[in-house]
DNA sequence: GAACTTGCTGAATTG
DNA sequence: CAGCAAGTTC
């Protein structure tokens, strides 16, 4: 096939070695997509292998629609009998599961409802309510996702109640929340997200006409991100792998970024044992960043150690060097963004630039910035098209159309609009369906009927509820048997429940904003249907299964976004904000080494997103909260090879204070490995960061080059100065006080610099409690943030 | 029963 | 500074 001249030597044989099981570890930038692409029409067009029996497993939809696209581009011109089957582990899990869940013999039938993350936590939140625990102590969402690690690492709510210790109340509590949270579950006939992934694999581990059912059926499978897999999704490629193993997996061990979510970096790292004829293929040719961006993102990911050792190469020029902007504040970091890209526009106006953050929260300056600046962007995460409660409430409508048991849904809609339902009746029901032990739905028919315990008003109110739903189940059933369009479906949703008058009548803004929404509600059917005709169903499940990271846009000129969405994708131009010292490495992070090492991989995912230009940046000072706390750089920052960027900060700054100093490094270094506490006092007061901050960075850095000396201090190796030798610290004059409970009374006020007998030197962040309980977030360059109890930390003032 | 007010607590990353 | 829950008023 002529296209196969445009690849390289390894990228050709991984398309071509079509048969047994292979390791592709492709580095980033190094044309992944491409061979799978290329792949998938090789053994179509190239071993006549039939369309239908071959499985690409992505993480998202808009990876599987590229893939689509990709592939049809390159058989263009060729007629293929069928498509290939290009999928989401979920959707993949869902076709399993609508064809036969019902072999589980678990209660489940074929039209089960799929929840979403906001529906699970209504329903974590309704059995915490039911068993009669106190809500604030357990939060909601904390159990959620408590529920929902186990499940991902292959628990149910009785092995997971039989680890409970004894004594521990909260997991206790959990277990039997855990429980009855599954009963319900089945109850209302739905599955949540983790539950699709979990029921598949209990169905072809359980039912072995199932299994034999997908094994005859695909006989090519490749999974893409594979270092992203969990337990489950580990499971599911094992048993459809079983027969045949002609499985083909792609992934890059540094760039696996969600151990949170379950992810075992595992899978990757042992395919070979897990499949023993495997055959391994290296991809290390990087053919989208420059040298000096590769350097950087290598430098810093060389100070993990759970690694495979693996140097990416690019045949590409150094390029210019990374810029460096240190902003005083998130406000200025922003601007200074919306200003460069307006600089780069002038040398190339279509040029593509993603700006990218930790934390979803960070986005919101950006938008403003960009929206001042007259710069069009598109932004991905946060707030998705169907997460708007009034693009959830019509899906409900549907939901209960289509299952009119589904009590969170039934809950969701059944008083809105408001129409006369309030907490008396709706306490009322629950009442009766926990007496009755049936659905809401049911409850509601035998308390319409019998009008016991409800004052007439109320009846006719519930009477009125329950025709609505019969009546739109009445369409939906009709349009089903018909073949009549999903959109004529979804507007019988807005427009016979009385959502739409409602709207209309509030006659605000807000209302019209939403009707609009609406309307792009019923536009999506309308495209659903030129597409597809697997009925509303489908359609549900479709916008159940739409993520946020499907929001992008490729033709986007700009692209706000967290590190985590911009995996897999590449840009001429990155701006890489809130480098900052517990907001990348996150806070959270800073107790777990190996979350350290995740975050250091996320980082190495960010730099390698940037093509030709790479802006790192960091704000002095940022508000948290609600809360202006003060900042210091991130230690990321200081893995990177500083001769390699470029300092664009006006005035003094941290990198141009790090460069100067950096004859002291070994100094300043060996003297704080000695103890010697007492010299590193000179502070300008000026400048944002001091000698200290730095010698503490330097030092933690020698130590983990080093690598003879200890990388966690057990023993202090710096004793406590004397308490007189230092002078009083200048205050930041930038950083308020702490607007809650704060008394001003000690002298470890936020903004203020302390020393500490094992970390040394740090800023403090914030502080809480009063009298003894104060407890102080301190953060200590080269050792990230800490919660220290003033009472018992041994601090003093710096 | 619904609309409005206050007061409190809590955000990391996602299919 | 949010968003949400409980409390207050019409």
């Amino acid at each position: 096939m002529d296209f196969l001249s445009s690849l390289n030597k390894e990228q050709r044989e991984a398309v071509t070695e079509t048969d047994g099981p292979i390791l592709i570890l492709a580095g980033a930038g190094s044309g992944k997509t491409r061979v799978i692409t290329y792949r998938i029409a090789y053994l179509i067009a190239e071993k006549g292998v039939a369309p239908h029996s071959i499985l690409a497993v992505t993480f998202t939809n808009k990876a599987a629609e590229e893939m689509r696209e990709r592939v049809t581009r390159l058989l263009s011109g060729q007629r293929i009998p069928s498509a290939p089957l290009i999928s989401t582990f979920h959707s993949l899990c869902v076709r399993i599961l609508r064809q036969h869940i019902e072999a589980l013999k678990e209660g489940y039938t074929r039209s089960f409802t799929i929840y979403d993350q906001d529906d699970s936590v209504r329903l974590v939140k309704a059995c915490i309510k039911d068993l009669g625990y106190d809500d604030k102590q357990l939060g909601q969402r904390a159990v959620q996702a408590t529920i929902s690690s186990a499940k991902n690492r292959g628990e149910d709510a009785e092995t997971y109640a039989a680890r409970v210790e004894y004594g521990d109340e909260k997991r206790a509590a959990i277990a039997r929340i855990f429980r009855l949270y599954e009963e319900r579950l089945v109850n209302n006939n739905a599955l949540d997200f983790d539950d699709l992934l979990v029921k598949a694999v209990q169905l072809l581990r359980r039912v072995a006409e199932v299994r034999d059912v997908y094994n005859n059926r695909f006989r090519y499978i490749l999974v893409d991100e594979y270092q992203d897999t969990n337990a489950l999704q580990f499971a599911l490629i094992r048993f459809l792998t079983e027969k045949q193993q002609n499985v083909c997996v792609v992934g890059d061990e540094n760039q696996s970024i969600y151990r949170w979510r379950g992810a075992d970096i595992s899978n990757i790292l042992n395919f070979e044992q897990h499949y023993p004829n495997a055959r391994v293929i290296r991809l290390e040719q990087n053919y989208r960043s420059t040298q000096n961006i590769l350097d950087t993102a290598d430098a810093v990911i060389k100070f993990n150690t759970e690694r495979k050792d693996k140097r990416l190469w690019t045949a590409n020029p150094a390029g210019e060097r990374l810029r460096y902007y240190q902003a005083f504040d998130a406000e200025s970091e922003a601007r200074f963004v919306a200003a460069k890209i307006e600089e780069h526009r002038r040398e190339d106006p279509k040029i593509k630039a993603a700006v990218l953050y930790r934390t979803n929260a960070q986005s919101r300056v950006f938008e403003e910035a960009m929206r001042r600046a007259g710069i069009p962007y598109n932004i991905v995460g946060g707030f998705s098209f169907y997460e708007r409660a009034e693009v959830r409430d019509i899906i409900s409508y549907l939901k209960l159309a289509l299952n009119a048991h589904d009590s969170i849904a039934l809950m969701r809609v059944i008083n809105t609009p408001p129409r006369g339902l309030g907490k008396q009746t709706l306490d009322e029901i629950e009442r009766r369906a926990k007496d009755y032990g049936v659905s809401y739905w049911e409850t509601i028919a035998i308390l319409t009927d019998d009008g016991k315990g409800l004052n007439p008003r109320a009846t006719s109110a519930l009477k009125n509820f329950q025709k609505i739903i019969t009546d739109l189940v009445k369409v939906t059933t009709e349009s089903a048997s018909s073949d009549s369009p999903v959109s004529d479906v979804v507007k019988a949703a807005i427009l016979d429940t009385g959502y739409s008058t409602a709207l209309k009548n509030e006659n605000s803004e807000e209302a019209e904003a939403r009707l609009e929404n609406l309307q792009e509600l019923v536009n999506a059917a309308v495209d659903y249907d030129k597409q597809e005709q697997d009925g509303l169903r489908d359609f549900i499940d479709h916008a159940a299964l739409v993520s946020d990271q499907d929001q992008y846009k490729r033709d986007a000129l700009v692209t706000l976004m967290t590190m985590h969405a911009a995996k897999g994708l590449e840009f001429p131009l990155v701006f890489i904000v809130g480098l900052e010292d517990g907001l990348f490495p996150h806070s959270r992070s800073a107790t777990d080494p190996a979350e350290l090492e995740e975050e250091r991989r996320l980082c190495y995912v960010a730099i390698t997103r940037a093509e030709r230009f790479l802006y790192l940046m960091h704000a002095m000072k940022r508000r948290v909260y609600g809360e202006e706390m003060a900042s210091e750089p991130s230690q990321f920052l200081n893995e990177m090879p500083l001769d390699l960027i470029e300092d664009l900060t006006r005035g003094p700054s941290w990198l141009s204070f790090a460069r100067s100093s950096s004859t002291l490094e070994n100094k300043d270094a060996v003297r704080a490995l000695r103890g010697d506490a007492r010299e590193r006092t000179k502070y300008s007061g000026k400048t944002y960061d001091s000698a200290d901050s730095i010698a503490e960075f330097f030092r933690k850095r020698s130590q983990q080059l080093g690598g003879s000396a200890p990388k966690t201090q057990n023993e202090p190796t710096i004793r406590r100065a004397e308490q007189s030798s230092t002078a009083s610290s200048p205050t930041r004059s930038s950083s308020s006080t702490s607007s809650r409970g704060a008394q001003p009374s000690g002298d470890f006020l936020p903004g203020s610099h302390v020393r500490h007998p094992k970390y040394g030197r740090g800023l403090v962040l914030r502080r809480e409690g009063t009298g003894d309980s104060v407890k102080l977030t301190v953060s200590f360059p080269g050792f990230g943030q800490k919660k220290l109890i003033e009472k018992y930390a041994g601090l003093e003032k710096a």
